[in-house]
RNA sequence: GGCGCUUUAGCUCAGUCGGUAGAGCAGUGGACUGAAAAUCCACGUGUCCCCAGUUCGAUUCUGGGAGGCGCCA
C-alpha cells in the first residue's frame, strides 16, 4: 500500500490489517497466522525521531505488529539496500508464521527496491571516495564521469552532485560488483495486491497542515533539542528530513520561531508533491481515497491474488 | 486634523530616465537504480490601488481620492 504523506496509510493499513484478519478467520484460512505491517519509511527505521516521522504509536503498534519500524541509532549505516534486505527479512518471518504482511509504503526508491526492480549492480557505498569528491566542483564531477562513463553522464544533470557522484562510484568499483548478479531471494518478486491511496491536493494540504500542527503541539521541537543534547549530530541523516532539520535550523538561530510551523508545513507539501510524482507511475490494483476502506469483495479479490 | 513614506504576481519586494514589467519565496509539472523526508530539472499576463489631467502613448509625470505605515498634533 503507498501513498504520501499524511494520506492515512498507517491508520488505514492497520484497519485493513484487522478486517483481513476476520475475514480470514470467517471463511476458514489455514493457518493460525495475522496480518503484520511492514514500514516503507526512511525516517521511521530511526529510534528517537518519533514525532517527527509521525510513527504509530505504541498503542497502533500493539493493535498490529510493525515492522522496520525503530531499527536502527542515528549514527548507523542505513540505505535503500539495508532496507530491502531487512524488509525481505521480515516478510519471511512473516510468512514463516503464516500471516501476511502489508508493506506500508511512502518511500518511493525503498518500495521500488523491495518490489522487483532491483538495482541492477551490486556496488556498496565507498564513504571515502564520497569525502574525496565532495570537496570536487560539479564540472570535475563530470569530467570525471566522461572518461569513466560518459553514458550515464548524460541522463544525469550537470547540478545534480548525488548523482553524479553515485555514478562514479559505480564506474569506479571493481568490476565483479559492477557485474554481479544480486542474491536471488527465493520469495522475491512475490505476488501482491496493491492499493494506491489518492486524495484531491486541497485535501492533502488540508491534513499537512493539521499535521504539522499536531506535531509542533506534541512536542516536536522539545524532541529534536533533546536529541542534539544527548549528542545526536546535526548533520546526520534523520536530522536532515522533513521537520527535524528545520527545527534544528530554527534552533540554531537561523530563522524565528514563528516562522518554524510555515516551513515544516511549506517542506512537507513539496515532499508529498514528489510522492505523488512516484506513485503517479506505479501500477496498483485498487486505488482508494482518504479513510476508504477496500470492500469486502475486493479483499476477498486481492487474498486470491496472494 | 497636519506632514512624510507607501500601494506592482498568492507573499516579500525590485523596476520601468513615459513605449503595458521581474526576482526570491510559495505553487504546479517532472526526474529518480545502495544519500531518497535526500538530490536535481522545467514552468512567470499580473485591472502595476482608483479617478481625472498632460501626452501619439501613463504602471511610471501632475492633481485629486482611498487603504497601509510612521511622526507631529
Amino acid at each position: 500500500m503507498f501513498g504520501p504523506s499524511a494520506s492515512g496509510k498507517s491508520n488505514l493499513a492497520i484497519r485493513l490489517a484487522q478486517a483481513i484478519d476476520s475475514l480470514r478467520g470467517r471463511l476458514g484460512y489455514p493457518g493460525p497466522g495475522v496480518c503484520q505491517i511492514v514500514s516503507c519509511d526512511s525516517v521511521a527505521v530511526y529510534r528517537g525521531f518519533d514525532i517527527g516521522s509521525a510513527k504509530p504509536t505504541v498503542i497502533e503498534q500493539q493493535a498490529v505488529p510493525h515492522h522496520l519500524i525503530d531499527v536502527v541509532e542515528w549514527s548507523q549505516d542505513f540505505d535503500a539496500e539495508c532496507y530491502r534486505l531487512s524488509t525481505y527479512q521480515a516478510m519471511e518471518a512473516i510468512w514463516e508464521a503464516q500471516g501476511i504482511p502489508i508493506l506500508v509504503g511512502g518511500t518511493g526508491l525503498y518500495l521500488r527496491a523491495v518490489l522487483g526492480d532491483r538495482f541492477d549492480h551490486a556496488v556498496p557505498k565507498n564513504p571515502l571516495l564520497r569525502a574525496q569528491l565532495q570537496a570536487c566542483s560539479l564540472k570535475e564531477l563530470a569530467e570525471r564521469l566522461e572518461t569513466l562513463n560518459p553514458v550515464r553522464l548524460r541522463q544525469i544533470h550537470a547540478n545534480d552532485r548525488v548523482r553524479l557522484m553515485r555514478a562514479i562510484e559505480i564506474a569506479t568499483a571493481p568490476v565483479e560488483e559492477r557485474f554481479k548478479e544480486q542474491p536471488r531471494e527465493t520469495r522475491f518478486p512475490a505476488p501482491s495486491w496493491t492499493i494506491g491511496l489518492e486524495l484531491p491536493r486541497s485535501l492533502l494540504h488540508e491534513r499537512l497542515a493539521a499535521r504539522t500542527r499536531t506535531m509542533l503541539k506534541e512536542g516536536l521541537v522539545e524532541e529534536v533539542s533533546n536529541l542534539l543534547s544527548r549528542g545526536v549530530d546535526p548533520g546526520c541523516k534523520p536530522m536532515g528530513s522533513i521537520g527535524y532539520r528545520q527545527t534544528r535550523e530554527m534552533l540554531a538561530g537561523d530563522f524565528p520561531r514563528g516562522e518554524l510551523e510555515g516551513r515544516i508545513l511549506a517542506a512537507s507539501r513539496q515532499f508529498a508533491k514528489r510522492q505523488c510524482t512516484w506513485f503517479k507511475k506505479l501500477p496498483r490494483d485498487i486505488t482508494l481515497g482518504c479513510g476508504e476502506l477496500p470492500t469486502e469483495e475486493q479483499i476477498q479479490a486481492g487474498l486470491g491474488m496472494i
